[in-house]
DNA sequence: ACGATATTGTACCAATCAGTACAATCTGCG
DNA sequence: CGCAGATTGTACTGATTGGTACAATATCGT
């Protein structure tokens, strides 16, 4: 049983790879079959609702990630200027420093967003929310806190937009550089 | 053969809606015929190339329309200030508010960014470079004018995916705002 | 080792995919 | 009118789509 949930999670993992990379359109069965190394059989077994259901699935998994290493830091980190940081450096890590695009930012963009509205929906707003309970507590007034928050967030979807669409990580790297400041907090005294 | 050239036209237009709505891998001939109203016959003859030269001719019309409108008055208007005015309200125009995604930056994101690469890379790269150039025309120092053109073209697109990824055009409003204040001349007398 | 259950490879399905072929029709010109 | 060439609707192709059925196999508790 214990095995059978972790292939399943390294399944979903692999299948966050594919979807990434080919949109949900462009994922077919063949596609996963092959990245997997999964059959039909397994995979309709461990996803009974098929791509559909993998998809959900991937999007959960990310969104569990996102919750438990960047959102609830910096809700409830006591130090929420390093909660900030820890944030930056986990997405720089998350998206390999712009050489990996955001599978939710790409679900928003398509078709399959009416889909799964409510999980692509559910992700931005908890990740503003949570940057911007972060700032609030870093000394910024609750309306400046919730612009900066949404500019932060949509700034780094955009980079990875514009990242791989001129094909310069480096472009990425400099948009959390600005963030890094843009983001700083507004008195020392704050943690 | 004037008739022609408008008729392929009209048809290009149609045809970047329908990129636009349902992606590169998402859009079907059938969706294609249904939506401009085009047989295959008459499509194959305006696009021997199929699917593959539509797109390419979305994108160059579209680059088209942005090197016109947009591209060019940030490079040559005399009064850059103005300029950049007149480019974020038409980019607002162009994108509905935050009701219409961008079609380069939708693509930039999937595997067909491969096969358009030029295209994308050439409309993003041209865009930061134009508004760099404005922004150096109002005062602001070279290294700066190029940091500043780069973020307000990665929020454009980020605010698009945001808006569309939390259902709000009022995302975009919020971030061409913003660009508004960021990207005010350093001084007044610049023009 | 045994039966029950879970897992999986393979063959198969109807639907749809992008693209082709071509006869029928339309258009512009003399 | 009549003809040449452009335009277009329709039928068709082979390949691929997501999904199902099911027999064969592996795994499990006992």
């Amino acid at each position: 049983m214990a095995r059978l949930i972790r292939e399943r999670r390294d399944a979903v993992r692999r299948l966050g790879e594919i979807f990434r990379r080919h949109g949900y359109e462009g994922t077919s069965l063949a596609l996963i079959t092959a990245g997997t190394g999964l059959g039909k059989g397994s995979l309709y077994n461990f996803f009974p609702g098929g791509k559909d259901e993998m998809a959900a699935a991937v999007l959960d998994d990310i969104d569990g990630w996102f919750a438990e290493a960047i959102f609830r830091p910096l809700r409830r980190d006591p130090d929420p200027v390093a909660a900030i940081g820890a944030m930056l450096d986990g997405v720089a890590a998350y998206f390999d420093g712009g050489g990996r695009i955001c599978l939710v930012g790409v679900f928003a963009l398509g078709e399959v967003r009416d889909r799964f509205a409510a999980r692509v929906q559910g992700y931005f707003a908890e990740w503003t929310s949570a940057l911007s309970v972060a700032l609030a507590r870093c000394g910024h007034p609750p309306d400046v806190a919730a612009d900066l928050a949404e500019d932060a967030v949509l700034a780094i979807q955009g980079a990875l937009v514009l990242a791989r669409a001129v094909d310069d990580r480096m472009v990425f790297g400099r948009a959390l550089d600005r963030l890094r400041i843009r983001l700083a907090p507004v008195n020392a005294d704050c943690a």
